[in-house]
DNA sequence: TTGTAAGCGTTATCAT
DNA sequence: ATGATAACGCTTACAA
């Protein structure tokens, strides 16, 4: 029992301060490398330190020193190859500085990205960063938490009124670069499956969509644009409607991989692909590599969003806030060309 | 800049304190749902509390009490379906309760592994939960943590030697019915494709396979027995042996559904699947659904193994742990009947 | 039911 | 370069 309560009883800065014969602070000090401490102490702190199995005690530091080394971060879902890639990217860029992130599921429904938003204030973090949520509401919730002095940091789905620091993929050149392989491809009447076009990296492909087939003198049908849900279902319903029109697309480019593979599992029994339809989908999910034909697709660079966002919230931490104005970075996604689009 | 101030300034229980004229204490009681406080000062309490904006400091909370709102997770990845299926589970439950998760990725290396639990301990979470990665190491990490009182779920690749609370899935059951079906639908020459024997999950699917093959009376080559890696190429490659052996098999049963894939996708020009050649995998990959033919497979139950972990730490946190037993909680697997072994 | 006061472990400030 | 001391905001005996 003697053991258990030597085990559980954590060793603080005082016993290392006394068994050294010296002040809390100074260990303090030589713990956080503070540069005005000799390098003799500094050592037979950290060996004393190592010795009796110290462990700093976060909360304490928290809260004598106003700081965090926890970095919150809410998205959508983490069940989704895109979100939890980013993650991975701010895990791997922030852990080597010595922080920790915090997940935070919204669900996609704008009252728990409130919730996940309040605990995160209420559990101290340093800064928080957020992929909003899709469902329309208004953004008091993110505003209170700058006005607290919260850094932000926005990725993806970005709230473009908020000045805040913010990630996102260039859209619009995902949309334009899809639409100018297809007619390098030989494809001329291509059809578009876009989502909501009140969020911003809807509205963008549609831009993207329509100044691309503009700039290469093909007109379109407003028949071949639908608004489509990001699933299977939806695409294959999608599909079926444009099989019916009187003039079918020869192309489709969808928003989601997922109503993409929707409409090749329709169409794939009724039509070649590609010879007599190409399709390319929107983030490179994993099976568009796998099903057949492989789906073409624009990457969205998520890993790599994930980095951004984590180097947006190291370089955040460094600065005077007052000083700095919000950096907006934009990356370039990537055409992914496979076999349901490649036809020469 | 005045305004700025007060938006700074956090409210804290002395202020609400000051506000009604009466003590700290019995605000942080009324405020905690302390059963001894009137009605009425809990009300006015709330009302004073939620005008002046007050939100809990955590940091201070926990320095005080001991105790923290914030449970650890350690997994080998979050972007793949299974572990980040899990890590919903768990939260769908412990948010419910007031808790926050913190999620650690091994990357599946054991140096990772032991950082992401000494940063949990250092960050003060209230429980760790870990799927141990598969490198072969120590578990000095899990131990210390133990002895340092700290309370562990470790959840599908688990640690039998250690005596802790654990959720996992019956593998010998999956492998079990995954045969029991394959030889129901006619198939007789059942291959397995199976990982490092060494580890839990896979020691267990074998000895189902075994226990099956021998239970329906049907022999089994050596030959058939294949250590395969999870991965689309090492399953092709697999399957290309198979088809070379004097007597193929007329069925696989894969550990992985990635390695399945690559299976089906080098058979499927040479022979028939479902017909000649039966397929069924392990996890359940969203992409199953989607290849053409349709994969079987064996669910992992992964939501639900999350929400059994959370739950188990809920009850953790209930009960005095030296009384406490570590609970094991085996999960039942489903076997998901798809195309690629449907050949009645 | 409420008030008083001490203290959790750390860091910042001031002094030496 | 180091020491003494106060304070961060909260909870919890103990007292009333």
């Amino acid at each position: 029992m003697c053991k258990r309560f030597h085990l559980k009883r954590k060793t603080t800065i005082l016993d290392i301060a006394r068994e050294l014969k010296t002040a809390p602070s100074t260990v303090s000090r030589a713990l956080n490398g503070n540069r005005r401490i000799s390098e003799e102490t500094r050592k037979e702190v950290a060996r004393v330190a190592k010795r009796l199995g110290y462990m700093r005690n976060h909360f304490a530091s928290s809260l004598r020193s106003g700081k965090s080394n926890v970095i919150g971060v809410v998205v959508p879902f983490t069940d989704s190859s895109f979100f939890s890639s980013i993650i991975r990217g701010v895990e791997d860029i922030v852990n080597r500085e010595g922080y920790n992130v915090m997940i935070c599921q919204s669900h996609d429904i704008y009252e728990r990205e409130v919730k996940c938003v309040e605990a995160l204030l209420e559990a101290g973090v340093a800064a928080i960063a957020i992929s909003v949520s899709s469902e329309v509401g208004n953004y008091k919730h993110i505003e209170k938490a700058s006005e607290l002095g919260m850094p932000l940091i926005l990725f993806d789905r970005v709230v473009e009124e908020l000045d805040t620091y913010s990630v996102m993929i260039d859209d619009y050149r995902g949309a334009y670069e899809a639409v100018t392989h297809l007619v390098s491809m030989g494809y001329r009447k291509v059809a578009l499956f876009i989502g909501n076009r009140e969020i911003n990296i809807f509205r963008e492909r549609y831009r993207g969509y329509k100044e691309a087939m503009a700039h290469h003198n093909l007109s379109w049908n407003e028949d071949y644009i639908l608004e489509v849900d990001s699933s299977v279902e939806a695409g294959e319903a999608a599909a079926k409607k444009l099989l019916e029109l009187s003039d079918p697309p020869d192309a489709i480019l969808s928003s989601s991989d997922f109503s993409a593979l929707g409409a090749m599992q329709f169409l794939q029994n009724r039509v070649n692909i590609p010879e007599e339809i190409g399709i390319i989908g929107f983030s490179n999910e994993p099976f568009t590599g796998y099903v057949s034909p492989s789906l073409s697709t624009v990457d969205q660079q998520s890993q790599k969003m994930g980095e951004v966002v984590g180097r947006s919230f190291i370089e955040l931490q460094g600065e005077n806030l007052k000083q700095s104005y919000p950096v907006k970075t934009l990356l370039r996604p990537e055409l992914i060309i496979r076999e349901s689009t490649r036809r020469i």
